[in-house]
DNA sequence: GTGAAAGCGCTAACAT
DNA sequence: ATGTTAGCGCTTTCAC
């Protein structure tokens, strides 16, 4: 891949060795046709193998295109980051486009000092992150001279953005429910001030024609704890299965009620939101929920970067990446037939 | 940050606004003192106020050094790469160094395309990262022409390699279980062709004089409920703790442990291994586990790198980074005292 | 079909 | 102290 002696070899080298001009030599490479047959092939064969390859640097300075572009992340957890990043690499690794990474851990000073060096690299385009859809940037990406999309975040009207169909997942989860012959559906989610709750709680209620019954509460296990608590403590009826707003939420739910001697599925069927895989498949029993796609996300994200990059147009708005249903032990597989199933 | 008529300005707009050449404006940048003071001011001022920033391009096409690094990780789950990620980035953006980061998935086709386009890009350095120590790259990286840091890895002999002391990690669990008046301390970790897992049980053993039992399994949750069912169901005195080798283990045996009717951590003590937040701190009670200080891992990798690009000696080997413990309630902070307490 | 020359944006001799 | 010149590695007119 590299010469023996240090350095790398140049096109210079190649025209040397092929006896031609640099111009020629190039032309040869970029295949533009403007060249005999012979003479391209003698070069192609010599720059192969003495291990040339092209400076993307000086490429890059000349193209105004550096085949890099930037991505910027307020998550230093990596739950959420690194499937979309390997997403956006997937789609453009094919195209010699790399990508930086830039954590931003919630600094805007380290925000700026990213942005800044990203654009002194002349990166062709940047893709924001977020670890929540609300959540803005902590600099300003409006007046960028370079294409910007947004990854599970919401960028301004006229830029683009891919976010989890959130709708649609929540629909899956519950419409799942229904289909086994569960009607009366619980949902327990996160804090009501994250868009993503109440998204899915607005299509749950919707798949429940206007029903239904939405605790809101922290994020992680022990709201799930203390929500079943509740319920099981109250007189109404209980419900027969629960839509949790998070895997975590759906773990604290399903070991209280194992806890409480009820038994899941068949007493109250449980279905999560992520499919976090440390946490979904370690509940027990393992947790039906649904997954939201983060790594084709990620892709549409650099696809769409690819098409800004190359001056094609694309359409601003939202784009809704559609969820997964992916179905494990916590909700029963067979169709009706469930002793709860009067509404 | 930018001209308002698209093209960002160059070195030239700032010549020809000062009224001097393009050479005397890049000292007066550059600040070599070789300037006249008023004329730097003025040269300095309107680079400001025109926006004007160098084109990294061209620098490290003449400087040959590309101010960017090229990560590559095998890791598509993020919960290693990310932080070790930021941590180099941390340690690197003020340099003005950027991070190329690249998942080859495991793939070695990935991993040749991702390793052609960053020495296209004249990356300065790469850092190789995986999923577990004793992982090899998918690529071969020993002949390259730049350095090469191996961060949660171990490279060759005569490269530079930041892994997590796992000897010392397991020694702060066990000496911590010591100190809380535990002797009968067992150890369920993970399969034994880990080179963390063996390193994790020797340590075990030597803090334990040699004695000591280690139940090698699968990683995951179950493979803690099924070690607790088996020692809970032979005739053997019961240990009075337990040391796991991850935190997805400890969880599945305080798990068990508390559907044998046992309490943790006044009947049984645990200690868990990992610090992963998502199972540490929702595990009940919450997990006292090792933390391998990842982030510090990556700021350490990315400081050799800075110190390897810049030409300055870096001793090869494997340095080892202290972990931490970090204290929960899955294991009680009272000294001694304990009703266990006699071996 | 091929090569000489200019130039991308910048820095570093070397003159002046 | 400042300007002129050359050149990093490459692509691209434009002569020949």
């Amino acid at each position: 891949m590299t010469t023996s002696h240090g350095r790398r070899a140049t096109i210079r080298d190649v025209a040397l060795a092929a006896g031609v001009s640099i111009s020629t030599a190039s032309n040869a490479l970029n295949g533009q046709g403007r060249t005999n047959a012979e003479t391209r092939d003698r070069v192609k064969h010599i720059a192969e193998k003495i291990g040339f390859r092209p400076n993307a640097l000086a490429r890059g300075l000349l193209s105004r295109r550096s085949h890099s572009i930037g991505m910027i992340t307020n998550d230093t957890y990596g739950r959420l980051t690194l499937p979309m990043t390997a997403g956006v690499s997937e789609a453009l690794v094919d195209h010699g486009v790399s990508v930086f990474l830039c954590a931003t851990n919630n600094d805007p000073r380290l925000a700026r000092l990213h942005l800044e060096a990203l654009l002194d690299k002349q990166v062709d385009g940047i893709i924001f992150t977020a670890t929540r859809l609300d959540l803005a940037p902590q600099v300003d990406l409006s007046r960028l001279p370079i294409p910007v999309v947004y990854a599970f975040a919401e960028g301004p009207d006229t830029s683009v953005s891919f976010v989890p169909d959130d709708h649609q997942g929540a629909r899956l989860a519950v419409e799942h429910l229904l289909s086994l012959g569960h009607r009366r559906i619980l949902h327990i989610t996160g804090p009501e001030d994250f868009a993503a709750v109440r998204r899915r709680a607005a299509a749950y209620r919707a798949s429940l024609g206007g029903e239904g019954e939405v605790m809101f509460g922290p994020w992680g296990e022990d709201w799930g704890h203390e929500a079943v608590h509740r319920i099981l403590t109250r007189p109404e009826p209980r419900p027969d299965a629960i839509f949790c707003g998070s895997d975590e939420t759906a773990r604290g739910v399903i070991d209280a009620l194992r806890d409480h001697g009820l038994s899941v599925p068949s007493d109250i069927a449980v279905v999560g939101f992520d499919n976090w895989h440390v946490v979904a498949a370690q509940t027990r029993p393992a947790l039906t929920t649904i997954d939201m796609g983060l790594k084709e996300l990620g892709r549409r994200a650099g696809l769409a970067m690819l098409d800004l990059t190359q001056g094609k147009p694309v359409a601003s708005g939202i784009n809704y990446i559609a969820c997964e249903l992916v179905v494990r032990a916590s909700c029963g597989t067979d169709l009706a037939g469930q002793s709860l199933m009067s509404s």
